[in-house]
Formats: structure tokens, C-alpha cells, sequence
DNA sequence: GCCAACGTTGGC
DNA sequence: GCCAACGTTGGC
């Protein structure tokens, strides 16, 4: 089981658009760079990522989990992008501000915090554990 | 709205 | 294969 992190701006896609589509999820599409794609192509149906709103709160608010793995993105006939789907699990009880990523000891490597331009993210099994915990959720 | 960081493109 | 130009992302 890994652990993964999507952003996405809210005016574009938000954490509530991604919950309204329920269990059946939503393509994760329109990714157009090579390291997310290929963080899409190792997941695997059942890892968990956070959700989070870039530019607009900067935060992470909730749980998803992939639930159909990488497969030909539906929004360009380019074969080079494929993407998985994702369906929301639960918000956070309390969000997660990047500010608060950036000060809390033990996330300072976290891809978030060091790379900030890259969309899809690998989340070690620690830092998930120390996000969960921040944001009032069970791991 | 600005700009730094970074990725991609294309000429050579 | 190098690198300058350009476009995009995302924090501030």
C-alpha cells in the first residue's frame, strides 16, 4: 500500500466536485508531466492519497483512494498520458495548511514542501502518518 | 498580479 | 546533444 498526494487548483477542481461524484470516482486527467504520469502508472487500486487545493487555501483536505489503475487519458488523444481514477474516502477534520507542512518536524522532505511545482506526489508512510494525525484523522 | 522555479520545445 | 526561448505552475 502507498500513500500519494494530488493537487488540484479548487476553481478548477475541488475537493467538493470530487466528493459529489461519490463512489464511482472521477478520472484524474490532464496531467502533462512526466514525473506525476509516471507516479500515476505505480499506483495501484487501494492506495490512499491526500487531496490537495493549490493556490486557493494551499491545504490539504481530504482522503482519496485510486480506484481504477492508470489507463489512456480520456481528454487527449496523445498515447504518452494516461491516468487513474480516484474517488473521495473522507475530509479531513481539520485541513492542513502548507505553512503548517512547512514548520512541522518530520515533513520537511515531503514533496509538497521541496516541490512545489509537481502536481502528483509519492507520500512516504511517515509523513502520511504525521498529515493524518494534523488533520484530526485516523491514518 | 508578479515572479521564481522548473519543464518542454526547437534551432543549431 | 546543448541550450536559449518560451510556457506553466503555484506561492506570495
Amino acid at each position: 500500500m502507498a500513500y500519494w498526494l494530488f493537487k488540484s487548483e479548487p476553481d478548477t477542481w475541488s475537493w467538493d466536485q470530487q466528493v459529489a461524484k461519490g463512489a464511482a470516482g472521477e478520472e484524474w486527467g490532464g496531467v502533462r508531466n512526466y514525473q506525476a504520469r509516471n507516479n500515476m502508472r505505480a499506483m495501484k487500486i487501494g492506495d490512499l492519497g491526500f487531496f490537495y487545493h493549490s493556490n486557493v487555501g494551499k491545504e490539504v483536505v481530504g482522503i482519496v483512494e485510486v480506484c481504477a489503475e492508470s489507463a489512456p487519458d480520456s481528454t487527449t488523444d496523445d498515447p504518452r498520458w494516461d491516468c487513474v481514477h480516484i474517488r473521495a474516502v473522507r475530509p479531513l477534520a481539520r485541513p492542513v495548511t502548507l505553512e503548517d507542512c512547512k514548520v512541522e518536524p518530520g515533513l520537511e522532505k515531503m514533496a509538497l514542501v521541496n516541490n512545489t511545482r509537481l502536481s502528483v506526489q509519492p507520500v512516504t508512510d511517515e509523513e502520511w502518518r504525521i498529515v493524518c494525525r494534523m488533520g484530526g484523522v485516523e491514518p
